[in-house]
DNA sequence: ACATAATTTTTACGCGCGTAAATTTTATGA
DNA sequence: TCATAAAATTTACGCGCGTAAAAATTATGT
């Protein structure tokens, strides 16, 4: 190894005795040179350790290898946790993701698109942030750039959308709290700001209407993504309140549950299925955190894997279709329950 | 709003009647130009919606204004939560935030790391893996790139560390077990992933003595960035085994924390100081979730503002030295303690 | 050894913008 | 109104690399 620095494939070539061009085509693919020249090049590399700078790679390509991943709140472990699935498979792919937290914030979300449109990238995964997300800002870039929703749909919007299939997800919560005890209410932040609650919601009217029961929908004061506490105070309010028609509640998602896990704890309220228990609480996402709580989550569980996968896997066709499809595809995966011990 | 698409700096110029170098001038200080050109390019701004390229933007500058921000495992709330921070302060200051997560891997820790030289930032703020880093790529890198560590310390590495204060930390929890009951059993991982770790564990020794207390160190099975398991696994492990000798755990970090409640939970052990209470639990990072944890962790919190603030500031200030310090500067800051129902 | 095909090299331009120097245009003041 | 300063324009080059076309070099089969 060589402690001269080499500063642009101009200089590696020169070191490596081979023009720039051939260099150029070896790192595109080391196997359309030469056997010789290959091994003359990898030589050179284990000498100088030079790499080629990736943003100037793609500046000037017909078609770059950068695919951007857009999530509305990295800091939430559940978005966390699908973005590593999907960099994985890009990377498996032989792409370059770019991860982008809009964090929570529309003009963050408009600035991602922003950059990623100066990273020419082949495809996006977008996971928009709902309410909050500008509409036309979205609709112009996906105009540009073949994108991909998940997660978070938005009718019209995109080549496709992957995501998961929120009535399977109510249906089997629900299903499964009124064979095993009392109907459940129905626990949700009031202004949820993404449209899959809302979806969870109307699915759980259905489903309570299907099993003869009237609906108990429990609305939470709050705004933000700070669910844990919305989960908390709204479900100390609501107990308080008196809001509660059964001893069971069935949240949104995880992240309000864990928040009312604590308020239960907090005023002395025993969760679980036993008979000395004073409540069940269950919900929807299988959130990394859930198995850990205390009681443990019953929940059901998103196809993490089928997820991510699908994503990428229909944004690469999108790709070599060459950005189009003739009709907006939607994929949407069931949900399987995970019956843990607080339902 | 026209339709036309500008595609780059000179189809904006052109429209715009103005000629592109005073357009970049423009962008690159508003006020650097004449009132009246001011005036026209922005009436064209909004007309047509034209953002420059931001990669071809720091191809050629003198000093760009990127930043670097890596941090070991971005799923894990904590670093999240950090990141967050850190983001905004740095746009607050007129700069770029590029995040990037080594996903507990060294390969992606390099991967980063080159990408980042590609980028050519003013600096980079890097939370390195720990034990997991390659040291000597850390160390080329820090020669090449203005760098400060936070989090987690390498000696020598970079030109400054900001931190917390490990032995503040553990000071804290356990002078406050020390006073409240029985003294503290310290559980950690056998083979931690971060130097932090190590130093708490000396800490926890060092405290114990101070008290005339033998220390007694329970260490876990386990490897990865799955904490609260490995926490859950090895605390149903050492209560099997008898490892406690009194009734207070005190863990290394919060995640493990979070999996020993699990763990307790699980075999109806309850966690508290009321007399009815079988174990206290406390730990040490105030993660974003303990709050939510049931009961609710005691624990020695970061100054999670301050470290993220003086971690950007210090990165600016050896931007201003010209990328060098005179002398390597080590900021720890002290914890705070954080009683909640757990011990 | 020779014709042919396959690679490589040379040459030259492009991506979208920064930046420096020389020149021209505008603004300012007495 | 004219000299002077300030700002804008023109011109030209650079960043690090992709890529296309033509010329030169190698490898292959017979």
């Amino acid at each position: 190894m060589s402690d001269r620095k080499i500063r642009n494939m101009e200089e590696f070539a020169a070191v490596s005795g081979i023009s720039r061009p051939t260099v150029s085509k070896y790192f595109n693919d080391p196997d359309s040179v030469r056997q010789t020249t290959r091994a003359r090049i990898e030589a050179a590399l284990e000498q100088y350790d030079y790499r080629p700078n990736v943003f100037a790679i793609n500046q000037n390509r017909r078609l770059t290898k950068n695919l951007g991943i857009v999530v509305p709140y990295l800091a939430d472990p559940f978005f966390a946790e699908i973005a590593r699935n999907i960099e994985n498979l890009c990377i498996e792919a032989g792409f370059r993701p770019i991860l982008l937290s809009s964090h929570g914030e529309q003009s963050q979300e408009i600035d991602n698109l922003d950059s990623l449109r100066s990273l020419k990238p082949a495809g996006v995964l977008l996971a928009p942030l709902g309410r909050a997300s500008d509409r036309s800002a979205i609709e112009r870039f996906c105009e540009d750039v073949p994108t991909v929703l998940f997660d978070s749909n938005i009718e019209g919007m995109g080549e496709a959308f992957v995501g998961s299939d929120n009535a399977s997800f109510v249906n089997q919560t629900v299903d499964y709290l009124m064979r095993s005890g009392e109907p459940p209410c129905f626990l949700e932040m009031r202004t949820p700001a993404n449209p899959n609650a809302n979806k969870r919601r109307i699915a759980y009217i259905e489903a309570m209407k299907r099993h003869g029961q009237d609906p108990v929908v429990v609305g939470m004061e709050g705004d933000g993504w700070a669910f844990e506490e919305i989960g908390r105070q709204g479900t100390h309010a609501a107990l308080s309140a008196g809001d509660f028609t059964t001893n069971t509640i069935l949240c949104s998602n995880d992240r309000l549950a864990i928040g009312a896990l604590s308020a239960c704890y907090e005023r002395g309220l025993k969760v679980g299925r036993g008979s000395d228990c004073d409540l069940r609480v269950a919900s929807h996402d299988d959130h990394p955190f859930s198995r850990f709580t205390c009681p443990a989550l019953t929940t059901a569980a998103h196809d993490y894997t089928a997820v991510a996968g699908r994503s990428v896997e229909t944004l690469l066709e999108l790709i070599e279709s060459g950005g189009r499809f003739s009709s907006r595809q939607e994929t949407l995966f069931p949900a399987h329950l995970v019956v843990r011990a607080s339902a």
